[in-house]
DNA sequence: AATGAATGAGGTTTCATTCAT
DNA sequence: AATGAATGAAACCTCATTCAT
């Protein structure tokens, strides 16, 4: 049940039946991004990473900028959505589950995706940072999709005096800010980062307390 | 004591009598890089918008990188420094500082500064994702300087029972994550912020949990 | 006896038995070159307002310009070889036609055929524009074979008193400007045209005045 | 009192304090293009005949497009309006002169300016087969300012009984349409045109004929 | 100091044409 | 015959930088 995204992305090309020039050209357009930025690769840069000549990368994609977007599509309209609704079944079946267990649940997955997927996940978080429309889409798919159900589920756990009585956006907040403390340092330097188990139970602990209910 | 970026612009302008049109090559260069990215913007884009000749904007500075280096400059020489300046005058003077009190009085400087900065901070944040060389060049700033005083500072409320016993780099990455978790939507969005005092308060109630010692 | 040159298209393609799609792109091109020109209109345009591959257009014809090429056999091969054989006719077998029944007759064949074929036409004289080769090889052939016929009955009516003494050359001149100013405003607007038969009558009227014999 | 237009035009530039590197890619451009056609002219042809870098073409004019209208517009915008109110201004004082020498007049004026400008008149003519709204444009132009008047004159004519009682456009084709019976081939072959007087006296003699009073 | 024209290397993109399927 | 992917040369254009004024 890999979420490897760049395994996902290659499965959903061959699935397009797209030639493989241009898979590849979509594979080193991605490393390369992830690498040097966008705007720092060129598509001469392209063409050789992928072993293909230059008239090649623009086949398939008209633009530059068009093969950002091939590559960004897939995270906003399948990546993400179906990684929001994996996580929402979770959330929603397993109810009885302890706050301590859950949380170190959802930790894990989206530790474990983001560790995995550290080269797209660099390349998206760059983007966000021009792009404020992405922002404001992304926005939106969590608002309307996630943010409902996660506010119930949190509410549950408070009324069971699980968590504290903040509201959940902050909850949230503090969550999203601790993953990111671990994140960010990888996004950055590319070095290897700690074991996921030790992340999740640091991190776990920690929100344990932050989290716990007053009294 | 301000700390806002523009005005330390023009100090240090004014220190080094520069000309007014600088100032404002320096002024558009620093919107249009947070517009747009370093990258995406060019010389004409700068010279446009600074209301200049092109060739105007090559008088102090040499290459367009020295811009982007001028913009950072007081960013790098500032954020680092002042934090461990707070560190050292609790460290050496006012070593009796509860450790809460500690804690809101450097949240509340960072805070301000990203806050009043947060342009800056888009550009700097932006060109870290692409500048392995700067990331490296940060971190020894940090391993160098900054850590040694931290530790210190750590040990000792760790000694007087205040905090978690911890490694100071786990205690960092926390007080961290939680900043960004309030800086990081301000970047992202252009939105304007809560109120700081607020922002401090929320995030010191929330780390004094995470962070105080067991039992 | 239609001189339709996209019937002549067809006939010529059945006879050589070229696949439809083949009609197609030669279609196609006619009117895409008549729109924008030889130049600006690419292999992908033609390839695209046929409905077929790239590929297909490139197999019975070698090149773009070959195409070219088969646009304008059939206009080069048609419009001085009837126009000759007008005269021919008349000159061997009818030699006793008056001179304004003959100028109608050839009015009438000539401005017929460049209505009819007016999309032809534009590509025909906006190519004549930037190929000095294809007017030098359209003035041999019409030095060559053309003018000694031509010289010939002009002569003959000279002799007959029906027609003005001046050179053969300053004749047809005065023949083809009328001709022109009724068929250029029609390239050029793509308006529709008068009815064929207003305009033979009209400047046949004109160039009997202007080359009615002296006294 | 000169008419020639790429005189003119270096007038117009010089008046307008344009570089001279930039006046340079103006003439070769229409050098060029009335050699080549628009599209067979590269910008590296353009900046190779002015003497010049390449960047140099694109600093003035943004597009290679920018560079033709900059070439046509003086001659949609200035030439041609200002010869037409030159030209109107002979028409409408002179309305005593007999017929005969009034359209030597107008014959030599016209004949003249166009000889003089083959080149320009040439790019002029071949962008028109591409540009139905530059047609439509001048269309207007004439419709508007020439044909008014031009009908008066054409009208004192016919009562004076100097000219056929034909519709004035009728009148005016016919002599538009001689004089492109000489200036067609000239601009086609870039062969030296005959004398102008002989031009003028051949012309007019037919002309003259052709619409003479009916009786 | 300031201007803006000029440079030329290099980037993006187009396009006629070829080729494997 | 037909397809459409692939090619690579060359086109258009951008841009950081230099230079004459």
């Amino acid at each position: 049940m890999t979420e490897h995204i760049e395994t996902l992305f290659e499965q959903f090309l061959q699935a397009s039946d797209m030639p493989q020039k241009q898979q590849a050209v979509l594979t080193a357009s991605l490393t390369l991004f992830a690498e040097k930025g966008f705007e720092a690769t060129s598509t001469r840069d392209i063409a050789t990473a992928a072993n293909v000549a230059e008239g090649t990368v623009y086949r398939q994609f008209k633009t530059k900028a068009q093969i950002l977007q091939a590559i960004l599509q897939p995270f906003t309209e399948h990546v993400f959505p179906n990684a929001m609704n994996e996580f929402l079944q979770v959330v929603t079946q397993q109810q009885k589950m302890p706050f301590d267990q859950f949380l170190r649940l959802i930790l894990r997955d989206r530790i474990t995706f983001l560790f995995q997927n550290h080269n797209s996940a660099k390349v998206f978080l760059g983007e966000l940072f021009k792009r404020p429309d992405m922002v404001q889409q992304m926005q939106e798919l969590f608002v309307t999709r996630a943010q409902p159900i996660i506010a119930d589920v949190i509410a549950q756990y408070q009324r069971s005096r699980q968590l504290v009585d903040w509201p959940a956006e902050r909850i949230m907040r503090y969550i999203v800010g601790t993953v990111l403390s671990y994140i960010l340092p990888v996004l950055l330097t590319n070095h290897t980062a700690k074991a996921i188990d030790d992340v999740v139970n640091e991190s776990a602990e920690f929100l344990l307390r932050g989290l716990a209910p007053t009294n």
